[in-house]
DNA sequence: TTGAAAGCGCTAACAT
DNA sequence: ATGTTAGCGCTTTCAA
């Protein structure tokens, strides 16, 4: 479906109006400090609806020198409802401020996110796993203006993930733990992070750090390593996502095990299927909602030049207690 | 976090090289019907490098009048990890003939397509269900050459992963088939067609319609539809996609009921989850590897300007036999 | 209050 | 084989 049409420009709406493009420019754009009158602010306005004038992209943040495109960048995991809720907000609160949302899902396989934030001219990147020092380098000299969900922070609150769980576990009774790693790529550095929160939280209790193992999705090998943890008496498991907890449960089922009574297990993500996994499966959900408005928030305040605001979370980890611990 | 430096430009890169912006142009684009010597390419190519000098998109494509960026626009829904792998096989086939894909998943909220069609400057857009013919002409005029998803094709596609999950659950002896429906958004477009493909493949063996009933995700209130359908005495259930599924599976196994003894249950999607599901999942999942591929070859088609190439399928539907039917 | 004019960084004729 | 030059469509001083 081809087109050859040669797309309306502003001086085409200067003409229909009857006024000079950069009379055009001014109403279009709002722009700060010009008078413009009621009636020829209309004119202009009309013209551009007849026409349906639509700017040109490229054309615009030439000349301003910075696009009104804000990239969000995410793993190149399963969106669930909840993660879409999220990017709903986001984008909502950024279009009403002008600013256009599109997202990068394919993490690792087309083109780099540099690459991708040079191709669409973003002007700001935002992510909900934290960027390394690198590739936060990289976005800039990308030219991107602005860059979130970098540093410390981010950091610190993978590690609340894992955190929270164990802490779940412990409170519930349990004192001798597992964590439950993926085994595509355990030592990707937001498992690690994980884990290393629910060793924390371990530790602050006096008890040993969780035995970590990988677990495939695939029902006989999780029940090899349920044996294994069943072996060294490991009452509590963490699972490094909800996929990996249910496939941990379906190596007990094997087993004839049962969860909470014999291992409770605890999951990350609240996916769809987490409510009705056997037993409905307790997880560390997120909330989406408020952390996509703030995030807007910040995007807008970093682009309008103010230091930077800071978030008490990006992510904002929640337990959501079912069945399964 | 801001940043105020200057970015570096194609003159930067001359200067550096020795040569004039038009020769660095002409090596950086491989500009054909030209020819450099190999000893002027690798100063150029080196001087860019080592100034790590991205071009500038804005300006590239307001100078070529089109930009390299495809836009794929999904319905506002959750993405399953099959939808997600997809995404990745097409981003990464598009990078290979230097386009890069970004993705529009906030629909209803945020700005409107075509909006965002011309706030990026996309060259082509692509979604997995169908325009109408209204949304295609006002991409088209926000600037998008090549307009994909659209038509019959699709539909028909849409109907295959129906019938062939009826045609597996009616091979293996199930004589009255029943269709969980989500209860989300029963009545949207995919929905639909999926259970008439269903329908049909019942239709020519001589069955009744699939006894269709909305299931939510949550294990009690699946248990009520699988009451219904026992009741009925449905002995193979299609489900719109595996979460779906899994509900069901979660209803029967609180009414003590098994899969596929009792009923057999087949999803669609193969999500993460479906093969440590409690039995595992039998779905249908896509050959997205190819899919992504020939997407992305019909938007490379388009864009050159070669008439619109037939695709068998978007995407290719595939039986997945596990446990559950 | 409006308009003329000078670029923004790049590509692509057209020269050389 | 390489450089000169003229825009692409818009914003934004600066002048009127």
């Amino acid at each position: 479906m081809r087109r050859a049409s040669k797309r309306i420009t502003s001086a085409d709406v200067a003409r229909e109006a009857g006024v000079s493009q950069t009379t055009v420019s001014f109403v279009l754009n709002d722009t700060r400090g010009q008078t413009i009158p009621e009636e020829t602010r209309r004119r202009v306005v009309e013209a551009a609806k007849r026409l349906d004038y639509r700017p040109r992209a490229s054309a615009r943040s030439l000349a301003a020198g910075r696009s009104d495109v804000v990239l969000l960048a995410l793993p190149g995991l399963p969106i669930s409802a909840n993660l879409s809720r999220f990017i709903e907000q986001l984008a909502a609160a950024l279009a009403g401020r002008g600013l256009s949302l599109v997202t990068h899902l394919a993490e690792g396989h087309g083109r780099s996110l540099p690459d991708l934030c040079a191709a669409v001219d973003a002007s700001a990147v935002v992510s909900l796993i934290p960027f390394d020092e690198e590739t936060t380098e990289a976005l800039h000299r990308a030219g991107a203006e602005v860059v979130l969900g970098t540093g410390e922070q981010a950091r610190a609150e993978l590690q609340e993930i894992g955190r929270l769980q164990a802490q779940h576990l412990i409170g519930t009774g349990r004192d001798r733990l597992g964590y439950a790693l993926p085994d595509q790529h355990p030592s990707q550095f937001r498992v690690q992070q994980r884990l290393h929160g629910a060793a924390a939280a371990c530790a602050e209790q006096g008890l040993d750090a969780p035995v970590a193992l990988a677990v495939a999705l695939d029902p006989a090998q999780a029940a090899a390593a349920v044996d294994e943890w069943t072996r060294l008496r490991v009452a509590g498991l963490c699972a490094y996502n909800d996929e990996t907890a249910m496939a941990v449960l379906a190596g007990m089922h094997l087993r004839g095990l049962r969860a909470p009574d014999d291992i409770a297990v605890i999951g990350v993500g609240d996916i769809a299927a987490a409510p009705v996994s056997i037993p409905p499966l307790t997880t560390v959900g997120f909330d989406y909602e408020l952390t996509g408005r703030e995030l807007a928030q910040a995007v807008v305040d970093g682009l309008g030049g103010a230091q930077q605001t800071t978030h008490d979370s990006l992510s904002r980890p929640l337990l959501i207690r079912r069945a399964s611990a």
